[in-house]
RNA sequence: GCUCCCUUCGUCUAGUGGUUAGGACGCUGGCCUCUCACGCCGGUAACAGGGGUUCGAAUCCCCUAGGGAGCGCCA
């Protein structure tokens, strides 16, 4: 039997990481036994799903590399099927028509609970049916009452509950729209789901589930419920505890491996092991081996490793990425270096791709006032022949290139017997306007020949600006 | 309140009865060095608590504490 999985979201928030690291598993599950993975949109509250949340659901799991081999399917499109299946269980004595009002229900679990009992609808239609006129009844499921439910879960191990804890859930919706439990079960049975992987969060729906898939007479899936992810803080992740939309960390300059290869290792691991291709994750991958406790988030880890993969990613892949990003700042690139050569100059000096994108203005457009600190230090009257020198050198220099600025700044330093610090610096800072950049020669090459003299220009100028004032 | 689940350095984890409790991120000392960064070498820091079982427990059992999830005509 080929692995079946499935990933399946509500389209009502946006996508987090959370989300994403059970679709990773779900996916890497699915790839590891040359299975299929199924993307399916759970959008059967019509009231909160939204247009701009599947979008974001399908942009952020395409960019992210984790493509459904089967899909997207729309919930909202299979009403019919999931009334066809309420109708057949009606039929069969399995489900019956419920006319308590929402009001009813609730004053009822209201008053469980001030009894200090766990509230739960308390079966008044089931055997004695009570119509209402002009009340629309809403469909339950028939709940074993004695009994219970054993699941075997592949995370959690086996976890026994008792049909006592479960009420006669509603299935169906008095406009006859189907509800949550119900839907997961016709789907994942028509759709030949083998693994059921999804958040802890629907561990205890498991049991209720298992028991429609029993009154439906069908052979059940495997279940894996991945524990929870926490913020930062410890807390729960949620909204305010740092969980971005998918497409935010694209935005901020993250790189889908780093992503990918943080939230593998978030609960699962494989020895010492901490840097996973994509290829090494299909292949030891093992949803088995996830750890049952929730962890937390660590944004310092997932910066280690995208600092990893802009390393290791070439120059000019990176320059592709980088595009859009200076596009959004507003950055026109078409006025500097090429986007190759800035991220080989900058690809072990950043943790994300943004941040790249903003130590690189200076290449771009003219920097504003130098860093008040680095030009108090570095721009003093003592360096003003050097520079000038170096001015005057750079301006003759043939082709504008490493090796020949590099033999031209040490020239400069051997002619006014200078440390190379004592000249990079204060060149850096005529450069750039702070102390920090790549290596000095390098950075002449890409803020260009023109740009460069009259920076230094500048440079003196601000340099006999300051003696005059003196 | 009730049901279920979880608990090794600050964080992610290795560990499945005998280890100086290992690795990684972070932090930190040093080296390298034109700045920053990268890289390299070193350091810091953990078995939630209490009972058992056992010659021997991070590993098995029980209790306590703490944390989490669920209890919808949401998913």
């Amino acid at each position: 039997m080929t692995v079946r999985t499935r990933f399946a979201p509500s389209p009502t928030g946006h996508l987090h990481i959370g989300g994403i690291r059970t679709a990773l598993y779900s996916w890497l599950e699915a790839r590891r036994h040359g299975g299929q993975f199924i993307l399916r949109v759970e959008d059967t509250d019509q009231e909160r799903s939204t247009q701009a949340a599947t979008e974001v659901i399908l942009e952020g799991m395409h960019w992210l590399g984790l493509d459904p081999d089967e899909g997207p399917f729309f919930q909202s499109q299979r009403f019919d099927r999931y009334r066809q299946v309420t109708e057949q269980l009606l039929d069969q004595g399995k489900a019956y028509h419920c006319w308590c009002s929402q009001d009813d229900v609730n004053q009822m679990r209201e008053e469980q609970r001030r009894r200090g009992e766990k509230p739960r609808y308390d079966r008044r239609c089931r055997d004695h049916p009570n119509p209402r006129p002009g009340v629309e009844p809403v469909v339950r499921f028939r709940n074993p009452i004695d009994g219970s439910v054993v699941i075997d879960d592949l995370i959690k191990g086996r976890v026994v509950i008792s049909n006592e804890e479960m009420d006669d859930l509603v299935i169906a919706r008095g406009d006859g729209s189907p509800t949550y439990n119900f839907a997961v079960v016709v789907d994942d049975l028509d759709m030949e789901i083998t693994h059921v992987i999804r958040g802890d969060d629907h561990f205890l729906n498991t049991p209720r589930q298992i028991n429609i898939f029993h009154a439906l007479d069908a052979p059940l899936p495997a279940f894996a419920h991945v524990p929870m992810i926490l913020g930062d803080d410890g807390q729960k992740l949620s909204k305010r505890h740092g969980a971005l939309s998918v497409l935010e960390y694209r935005r901020e300059g993250f790189l889908p491996e780093a992503i990918l290869n943080y939230l593998v290792r978030l609960g699962w691991s494989h020895g010492d092991q901490e840097i996973f291709s994509i290829e090494e994750m299909t292949s030891l991958f093992n949803i088995g081996a996830v750890n049952k406790a929730a962890s937390a988030f660590n944004t310092e880890k997932l910066m280690w490793l995208n600092q990893h993969y802009i390393k290791s990613t070439p120059p000019k892949k990176l320059a592709l990425l980088l595009k859009p990003l200076f596009e959004e700042q507003g950055v026109d690139t078409s006025t500097g270096p090429a986007l190759a050569e800035v991220a080989e100059a900058n690809h072990e000096r950043a943790k994300t791709l943004i941040e790249m994108v903003e130590k690189s203005g200076y290449l771009f457009e003219d920097f504003g006032e130098y860093d008040p600190k680095a030009a108090q230090k570095q721009l003093k009257a003592g360096i003003r022949q050097p520079l000038a020198s170096l001015r005057q050198a750079l301006a003759g220099l043939g082709p504008w290139e490493r090796e020949p600025i590099h033999e031209v700044v040490t020239t400069v330093l051997e002619e006014f017997d200078l440390k190379f610090g004592k000249l990079a610096q204060p060149v850096r800072v005529a450069l750039t306007g702070s102390t920090v950049s790549p290596p000095i020669d390098i950075t002449l090459v890409l803020v260009g020949r023109q740009r460069s003299l009259d920076r230094l220009d500048k440079a003196l100028a601000y340099i006999d600006g300051i003696e005059s004032n003196s």
